[in-house]
This record gives structure tokens, sequence and C-alpha cells, in this order.
DNA sequence: TTGCCAAATGTCATAATCTGCCATATTGTG
DNA sequence: CACAATATGGCAGATTATGACATTTGGCAA
């Protein structure tokens, strides 16, 4: 499992980097609750900076631009899922490979439901929000990549194969999450996520089929 | 194929019109000329304006927003294309539809290849513009969903697979697309594009048998 | 042609995002 | 304590984007 406030930094050498975290976690969370209430466009960094007590400026030395302050918790799971993932790599199917994978991410949502509800429906309310949420999931891709690539040292594959592999499962991961969102959280997202997996099943086979008959 | 110029507005009814056309033909040219010499950023909208003759002001009459105006071009080539598709829907295969209209897609591209590679260089210059461009790419999902599912009525074929699979299309579009830019242009966007779907072959051919055998 | 109406454009004011620069305050260290 | 490194605040400025209102231009009918 994904653990994010434990694991992510042992040694708490100084005051310097405590306190940075927590104005950097107070920042992202004020975000996302103003955004939540007030909407996104409604609501300014002026805003933002002055509910934590911050000046503005500060605000910009922590996230480069308004957009990213609302996908910072998502590169902070997306960190924690590569470093689960790369303690040990078991030699399992390459669709296994990938399913655990992305039920691990899918776990990560479950764990914060209530917070990526809340982040989905600011997206939906500003139409612009959904480019940067498609940049954001689209930067799974690379974490998948590393994982099909090792699976298919043994066939010569080109890259172009390895980057549609993954491109697929990033728009299965996309199917989900929509899904997920639009069914009010009903249903875990991990089943969301192996049901629309499961679409691309016959491909993973297909591929692996080819890697067996390889003599 | 595709005609961008001719089939677009066959009723010439008035000088507005004609106008309108113009002066939006000549502001996105402009944009791009001067995003491709001096860079995205160092490129104001009032410089834009300015070269083309108009007010500031009426560029955001044209374009939402500066952004837009890079992707004008895409948007009409959508509808060439959509226009073209709807013509004749012959019943032929799955991955054989799908293929024609991707392909049909890299030939509009082909055809104006010198300014596809154009935007490509602004794109990749300015990484901000990946989010943009990555939004316009999937506009195209809903091109390809009606053809999908149009082949799936008659199995009992769940929202989520036409989705993935759309969405695995756009991916294999994508990856295309990145390494026909990335190639500079030696090979015909529509070989890159067949090369990229014929990944994906097992999962139509998958989805196609399971049709076949419903009795 | 003349005159009216609607569409297109220009001008101005304004909010908000984002950056560069410098001064100040806080933290780590010898 | 003294000094260096880092974090922060304040401020000016450029740029994007929008709303309000006036002006011009094209379409259309009397």
């Amino acid at each position: 499992m994904v653990k994010l406030s434990h694991c992510a930094k042992q040694p708490e050498v100084g005051l310097r980097e405590y306190k940075r975290d927590r104005t950097r976690r107070s920042l992202r969370e004020t975000a996302v609750r103003l955004f939540a209430e007030n909407g996104y466009h409604a609501t300014t960094v002026d805003e933002i900076a002055g509910a934590v007590g911050v000046s503005p400026r500060t605000f910009y030395r922590y996230f480069p631009s308004k957009e990213e302050v609302l996908f910072d918790v998502s590169t902070d799971i997306r960190a924690a899922v590569v470093e689960v993932l790369s303690e040990v790599q078991p030699a399992i199917s390459l669709a296994d490979s990938i399913t655990s994978a992305v039920v691990e991410v899918a776990s990560a949502y479950d764990s914060q439901a209530e917070l990526f509800q809340q982040m989905a429906q600011i997206m939906m309310a500003s139409p612009e929000l959904r480019s940067a949420g498609l940049e954001d999931l689209h930067r799974w891709e690379a974490v998948y990549v590393p994982i099909i690539a090792r699976h298919l040292t043994d066939i010569p594959t080109s890259d172009a194969t390895i980057g549609v592999l993954a491109g697929a499962v990033v728009a299965a991961q996309r199917i989900a999450h929509d899904r997920w969102m639009a069914s009010g959280q009903q249903q875990d997202m991990a089943s969301h996520v192996k049901e629309s997996l499961a679409v691309l099943g016959p491909l993973f086979a297909a591929i692996e089929s080819a890697e067996s008959t390889r003599t």
C-alpha cells in the first residue's frame, strides 16, 4: 500500500524543511478548499496566500502557476507509487504487472476519495482545468513505460509499441477516472480500473503470446 | 481526401463572412509565423494584432485565448475529416474503419506538413503548450467514438469499452505524431499512424471475434 | 439612392496572473 | 556571537483576458 504522510521524509533534519513542507501543504489544502467553495476563477492567488498567511509572492515560489497547486498532491502520489513499485518486481505476466500498478494508483485515490472527488468537481466546473488534468494524468505514462519495457526485453519491440501500450493503459485509467467521478464514488476506483483494463486484456495476451512463441 | 479551402464554404453569401474568414485566417497564420520566428512567449497578442492590422480586442473576439489560435487549423481539419467520414460508411471491419479514419487525419497532416512541423516545433519549445496540444489531440476521441460504437451495436458493449478503445486509438495517434515530429518528416505521417495502429491490431481482432461468435 | 438595423471593430478601463529585483527576516553553523 | 545560506515580503512591471461603450461597416428594404 501507498503511504503518503509517513514514508516521504525519513530524516526530519531541520526546522527549515519542516516549515517548508508545512507551508506547501497548507497552501495546497487551502487552495483546494477555496476552489471547492467559491470556484477556481473566483479564487485569486492573493486570497489563497492571505488565507494561509503568506505573501502572494511566496505562493509562486512553491508552485509555478495557479493551476499546479491543484495537482500537487497528484505528484506526491506518483512519487509514492513509483517507490512502492520499485521495491520488488516479481516475475509475473505483463498484464498482471500493469494491473497491479494501476490498481495501486487507484487505491491511492480510494484512500483519499473525498479529496479527489473535490478535485474532480473543481476540474469539471472549469473547462480550462480539463487540459491541465489531462496533462497530469499523462504523467503516469512515464511510470508505466519502464514496467512494460522490462517485460519486452526478450523480443525485438519498437519504442512505438511500448508507447502505444502505455498510452492505452493511461487511456483506460482516464476512462475509469471519468466513470468513477460520474458515479459519485458508489464504486471503488480500483474496480473501475480493473474493468477498464480488462478491455486491454486481449492486447496484452497477444503481446505475451508473441513473446512466448519466440524460441 | 480532405480538402480544406474549397469545400468549407459553398455559399459565398456576402462580404461580411468573406472578410471574417479572411481576418481569422490572417490572424492565425500571422500568429504561427511570429511564434516560429520569435517564440511563443516573446510574441504578444498586441504584436499579432498589430501585424495583421486589427485591434488586440478583435483578436480575442476570434479566439478565446492566445493558445487557441495555434490550434485553430486543427479544428478545421477535424471538421473536414468528420464531413468526409460521414458521407459513406462501408460495412468493413472495425479495424479497417478506424485505420481509414486515422489515415485520413494523417493525410491531412501530410498535405500541410510544413505547417504542422512548424506547429510541432513551437509546441516543443514551450512546455506549457504540450498540455494544450494534448487536449487538442484528444478532441479526436469524439470523432472515433461513433465509428467504434457503430461496429459494436450488435453485441452488448459497455460505454467503458468504447471509451477505452477510442482512447487507445488516440494514444496510437499521439505516438505516431511524436515520432513523426521527431523524425523530421522523413516518413509520411500516414505510415507512422499505420505502424502505431498495428499494435492495437490484436485488440480489434479480439473484439471482432467476440462479435462474430455471437449467435 | 437613402435610411435604418445589425454586425464588426475600436477604445478605454480593469482585474488577475506571473516575473524580476531588492530589502528583510529566519535558520544553520563555526 | 558572528556569518553565510535560505526563505520571505514588498513592489513595479509586462502580459493575458474581459466588460462597457462608442464608432464604423455591411446588408437590406422603402
